[in-house]
RNA sequence: GGGCCAGUGGCGCAGUUGGGAGCGCGCGUGAAUGGCAUUCACGAGGUCACGGGUUCGACCCCCGUCUGGUCCA
């Protein structure tokens, strides 16, 4: 069987038992900021589990897009010498939310594997959990397997292997994997082979089953969940081996065309398919291209784009490191943007993204290749500098060095490796592991700092009582406000608000002057969802005003509450008030809304289809709408996309909202949104003929309502990432307004029209530079020239040196200087003193001819000089400077300054005793 | 989110006790050579990213902002 078939046989033999086949998420998770990648079958599940969601279906199968590059599962460091790690795999899994159990969720597995894939019974092993930490043995488990299997092929493991659990508190269970025997002729280091857990080639885990059916709490216990639920997971790299009797994941047709593709790139072959032993010193490499190949296709088609933070530069990471195995391989051009077609022809039947991306993800590979080039082409220098010095002394490159190397330059710490061995040289491994364990411990430290100001919230519920969860009893709450702004509602819930918002008291009633939280049966205040941010408003009844300033939701399975501070009456529970959205802000934010679709539909017409959504707010005042997209958008674009959107505008189409299942939509070509996060039923937006996306926001009746459109800014957020900002409506009238009115008073004193004001003022600059080269020249040439007060201009000479001094008139620096030069030049060898009154302000400077600056030093000269206009100054022995504030000193200071001339020629004395 | 590095002519870059803005390429003009590759001479081109501060004086020191690079989370 080929991989592919076996994907499918997988997802049609649970289909065939009633399970949804569910397309694979996203590998960016969807509603979950502290999850790097999507790194499990159930991640787009978990909802469910615990709960909080419901869909059409209790029973769903899936191929997973899955990755492992951090945290407790991190396998990166283990590719290329590992024959079975991935950063990206995909993961066959079947599910159940409160539906089959136990009972059926083992024969499953079992049919699938004897009976459609002919695995040879004898070689299945099964393990079962022991009893551990309180928890008792799975005796239901081993009881259904033990109908299945002999007893001594049923192994009993403890926690660490066979219960699971999401996190330190919530669903969890224990669970049961399936091993097969591949035989006992592989080989095993351990002298004692001990068969299932030990971690040799005999014995392969092939599919993990758990059985979630308790919910751990805060304190520790546990309770059984009311519906216990299945979630199995298994690789598909590891049964495809298994099933096509390979002892490696890369030696099947997963791996095997993109090895070939690699090695033909680099004029080599990958050992097993030249039919030597795998440990060709090459096979490293080529498992690595191969393995990260498949990640940066994956991740680019799901909207990931190589940057400086978070999951952009994990892809960085994978993507360097790919290309310097290419290196290893004397592949010196980029090579890996030629390659993604490999994956993408061999994956993108069962992944169609990675069809509609191609193009995005070679431009993107292209572009980080390039890039990289550039950072060693700039960090090789440095390098080589490091180097030389190692050469000249210690035959060691530092700890120290080699981590501001990688730190600073990006220079890889292997590429350090390779040119220092090169050169007998050795790098201080452990001095690097310190710095970088330093560089961790400050990025935590920042980190810890950040997160202590979302201090954990507790809550004592009051009158309303408390769940077995700990958290307080709430009941259902609709939405209203897609409807209307206004809605008749009883309050169920208030809360005080004490301690920096830390602490939720359950309250009977709020007073007038207080403020807390409000939870109503029924509201139409939106909670900031989609980028669109919350409403405001008031709570409204006889006697009672309370204003709602903010909508939040503070746990994921609470309802929303209504920021409120009572301004008259009371608040009770179990009141009926009249909550009122503030509908003008509302209208605001709904025009922007639509526009923000209206500018995602015709940016992406104008600017490319590769642009995505990468972060939006929607606010009443303004929008705001983040693109991949990997260079600035030409301000010509910018005005083309503000022509498209009003076009839509102008064309007063009305807006279509409906509700249909996600499937459905996405199918009719609905934008699905990453970083979204959809149910099985969704709300289609749509403008006709123009846009059409899942989105839970409100918006306008017709475009028409959007009034101007007009774009305030384009800039770059991160790398890879431009960001928009746009206004509509009355703000647009304002800012347009505003514009105008600058302009018009700019145009007034000018004296000229919109169109020639630019060269109008290209043309005051070029005057004024102009001019104030002409005076600065006329002024020096004036200062040179003149007879000027024989007093005051002085050229004596004293032991046989040449000396000028001269009080000049409103000179600037830059001018004096130049003055300054000339007179030097013109004497010839000598002394130049020049003093400018500049608005009472003195500039000094002393030059002197090089010839003499052992015997007069410009700089000591200053030095003395200087208090006597009371000034400071210095510079060096030719030339030096110094400014004061007593024009009136002028002459005596010029005076002085022959004095001490005469002091520093006179025999024996030193340049510097002045 | 935290740290480090960088931003100087069109491009690539140098610029330390704070004291006169430079180099290479490119550009313009002229010359040498029969012509070309080229060589020589002269020249144009700068808000030293932006905003504050310290100082008689800031490309340089301090604070902030923006842009880019890089590492860590």
């Amino acid at each position: 069987m080929t991989s592919g078939e076996i994907r499918q046989s997988f997802l049609t033999f649970f289909e065939e038992r009633g399970h949804r086949v569910v397309p694979s998420s996203p590998l960016v998770p969807a509603d979950d900021p502290t999850l790097l990648f999507t790194n499990a079958g159930m991640n787009q599940f978990k909802q469910l589990f615990l709960g909080q969601e419901t869909r059409s279906y209790r029973r769903a199968t899936t191929s997973q897009k899955c990755m492992r590059v951090s945290g407790k599962h991190n396998d990166l460091e283990n590719v290329g010498p590992s024959l079975r790690h991935h950063t990206f795999f995909e993961m066959l899994g079947n599910f159940s939310f409160g539906d089959y159990f136990k009972a059926d969720a083992i024969p499953f597995a079992w049919e699938l594997l004897t009976e459609v894939w002919k695995l040879p019974a004898e070689r299945l092993h099964a393990t079962v959990f022991q009893g551990e930490d309180g928890i008792p043995r799975d005796d239901e488990a081993h009881a259904v397997w033990r109908r299945l299997v002999p007893a001594e092929r049923i192994a009993e493991m403890g926690a660490a292997e066979n219960f699971w659990a999401m996190g330190d508190t919530g669903p969890c269970g224990r669970c049961s994997e399936v091993h097969y025997h591949r035989g006992d002729h592989l080989p095993c280091a351990a002298p004692a082979c001990r068969g299932i857990d030990c971690d040799c080639n005999r014995y392969v885990e092939i599919w993990n089953n758990v059985f979630m059916e308790f919910e751990r709490r805060a304190d520790g216990s546990l309770a059984p969940l009311p519906a216990p639920s299945i979630d199995t997971g298994m690789g598909l790299e590891r049964i495809v081996a298994v099933l096509q009797d390979r002892l490696s994941n890369y030696d099947t047709d997963l791996f095997t065309p993109l090895l070939s593709a690699i090695g033909e790139r680099a004029g080599t072959a990958y050992g097993p398919l030249a039919g030597k032993a795998p440990g060709e010193p090459g096979d490293v490499s080529l498992r690595v291209i191969a393995d990260h190949l498949r990640a940066i296709t994956f991740l680019i088609a799901d909207g990931v784009v190589p940057s400086n933070e978070w999951r952009g530069y994990v892809l960085r990471k994978i993507m360097r490191r790919a290309m310097r195995h290419g290196k290893k391989l004397g592949l010196t051009e980029p090579f890996l943007h030629e390659l993604t077609g490999v994956v993408i022809a061999e994956m993108g039947s069962a992944y169609p993204e990675l069809e509609t991306n191609r193009d995005v993800v070679a431009s993107v590979v292209r572009r980080e290749e390039e890039q990289f080039e550039r950072v060693l082409r700039d960090g090789l220098p440095r390098l080589e500098t490091a180097l030389a010095e190692a050469e000249a002394g210690a035959r060691t490159v530092g700890g120290d060095t080699a981590f501001r190397l990688y730190d600073t330059f990006g220079v890889p710490l292997d590429f350090i490796e390779d040119l220092a061995a090169s050169r007998q040289l050795q790098v201080d491994r452990d001095g690097f592991e310190k710095e970088l364990e330093a560089q961790r411990a400050r990025a935590r430290a920042g980190a810890a700092f950040d997160g202590g100001k979302k201090a954990a919230l507790t809550v004592d519920a009051g009158p309303y009582g408390m769940t077995a969860a700990g958290e307080p009893h709430f009941g259902p709450q609709a939405f209203t406000g897609y409807d209307g702004t206004s809605t008749r509602s009883s309050v169920t819930h208030l809360f005080r608000r004490d301690g920096e918002g830390t602490r939720l008291t359950g309250v009977a009633a709020l007073e007038a002057g207080e403020a807390g939280y409000v939870v109503l049966e029924q509201t139409p205040f939106y909670l900031e969802a989609g980028g669109q941010v919350s409403d405001t408003g008031r709570l409204l009844a006889d006697g009672v005003d309370a204003a709602v300033d903010d909508v939040v939701r503070l746990q994921p399975n609470w309802p929303r509450m209504h920021a409120t501070a009572v301004r008259e009456g009371a608040l009770r529970a179990g009141d009926e008030v009249t909550a009122e959205v503030d509908a003008a802000r509302r209208d605001d934010i709904r025009r922007n809304h639509t526009a923000t679709h209206l500018l995602h539909a015709a940016l992406r017409a104008v600017v490319g289809h590769h642009v995505r959504q990468a972060g939006s707010l929607v606010a009443p005042d303004r929008l705001r709408f983040d693109i991949t997209h990997h260079e600035p958008v030409a301000p010509a674009q910018l005005r083309e996309v503000e022509r498209l959107v009003s076009g839509h505008v102008f064309g007063n189409v009305a807006v279509e909202t409906e509700e249909r299942s996600t499937e459905e939509a996405i199918a009719a070509g609905a934008m699905a949104l990453f970083g979204e996060k959809y149910g099985d039923r969704v709300r289609v937006v749509t403008v006709p003929g123009f846009s059409v996306e899942l989105c839970g926001g409100t918006h306008c009746r017709a475009t028409g309502d959007i009034g101007p459109f007009v774009i305030t800014h384009e800039g770059g957020v991160a790398a890879g990432v431009r960001r928009i900002e746009a206004v509509t409506g009355a703000a647009a009238v304002r800012l347009l307004q505003e514009r105008g009115d600058a302009l018009g008073d700019l145009l007034h004193v000018l004296g000229t029209s919109a169109g020639q004001a630019g060269s109008a003022v290209r043309k005051l600059q070029a005057d004024a530079r102009r001019l104030a080269r002409e005076v600065e020249r006329l002024k020096v040439e004036a200062a040179m020239g003149g007879p000027a007060d024989p007093a005051a201009d002085d050229a004596v000479e004293i032991a046989g040196v040449k000396l000028v001094t001269r009080q000049v008139q409103a000179l600037d620096p830059q001018a004096l200087r130049t003055l300054a030069d000339s007179l030097r030049d013109r004497v010839g060898s000598g002394v130049v003193v020049l003093a400018a009154d500049n608005d009472g302000k003195v500039a000094l400077i002393v030059a002197v001819t090089p010839d003499l600056t052992d015997r007069v030093h410009a700089g000591r000269m200053v030095k003395v000089l200087a208090p006597i206009i009371g000034g400071r100054g210095g510079g060096r022995a030719d030339f030096a400077q110094a400014g004061g504030r007593q024009p009136d000193q002028v002459a005596a200071l010029l005076a002085e300054s022959r004095a001490l001339v005469d002091r520093m020629l006179a025999p024996g004395a030193a340049a510097n005793a002045g």
